[in-house]
DNA sequence: CATTTACTTCTAATTAATTAGAAATCAAGG
DNA sequence: CCTTGATTTCTAATTAATTAGAAGTAAATG
């Protein structure tokens, strides 16, 4: 009855996904471990359990053990297209689909300073340039 | 045990937000009606369940009936800064932080024109001058 | 005033996310 | 070979989100 709020990862599942982004393939304790030192400190069990859900759902892989009985896990998908179906989402849900009001919101996030206005602008430049073409 | 996933609204409670931030008061019949006729069609004792616990976590606020007995709900939360907070997350879980790589990303979520281009380069230079003054 | 209609309150079912214990299994070391 | 330790599998509890029915109550209408 309860409809999915989001095909997105969750909490959780991101926070696994990005420490496999920076290393995989990892064991289930090494992924635990990796969480605990970033103030995430599960129970070995509560992992696997984690790490099982997203295997079922297409997000990571399940590779077997080298030696030992150890499975391994990587991701399936991208950094990048997650972050930019994720921004979307955000886009479409929270600013009406508007690229340039959530740019305006961007900017009242926190202090900008000069140089990061200049960056930016380059890259707006850049982009222009390849438009153009 | 389970924690939270998030501090923000979930998919339906923004969805009842955003025809809150275009009109309100309304009483739950047209909370339903306009949900209904945006695609999501609910029972009214359902709509009446979500505007009770949004007003329990400090989202809308109940105001008595003006006759009859349907009480009206308006929101408490401003949509700029719900917009800014979600924005904000999203950099921090997905951009680790960086308001740059956001917007890189930005660009990449479908075609841009030249002159939408523009437009935000002249946002962007307003945004230079308020920072040199 | 009595009945119908609208609205609310109370209760609860379903699904997903998060968490973890108990038991089974398999590898490795003595 | 047998025990110990690591690892997995199976099961399940909790909380939140979503949905809605049943029953109660108050308003409105003839």
């Amino acid at each position: 009855m309860a409809r999915p709020t989001s095909e997105h990862p969750t909490e959780l599942e991101l926070q696994i996904l990005d420490l496999l982004w920076e290393a995989s393939p990892k064991t289930v304790r090494e992924v635990r471990d990796t969480l605990a030192e970033r103030g995430r400190d599960l129970a070995h069990t509560s992992v696997i359990t984690t790490l099982t859900t997203m295997v079922d759902k297409g997000q990571l892989e399940k590779l077997d053990p080298l030696q030992g009985k150890a499975f391994r896990f990587q991701p399936l998908l991208q950094k990048e297209n997650l972050s930019k179906s994720m921004l979307g989402d955000l886009m479409d849900k929270v600013f009406g689909g508007s690229r340039e009001a959530l740019m305006m919101s961007l900017f009242d996030l926190s202090d900008v300073d000069e140089d990061e206005i200049k960056r930016m602008r380059k890259l707006l430049n850049q982009k222009l340039k390849e438009q153009q073409s």
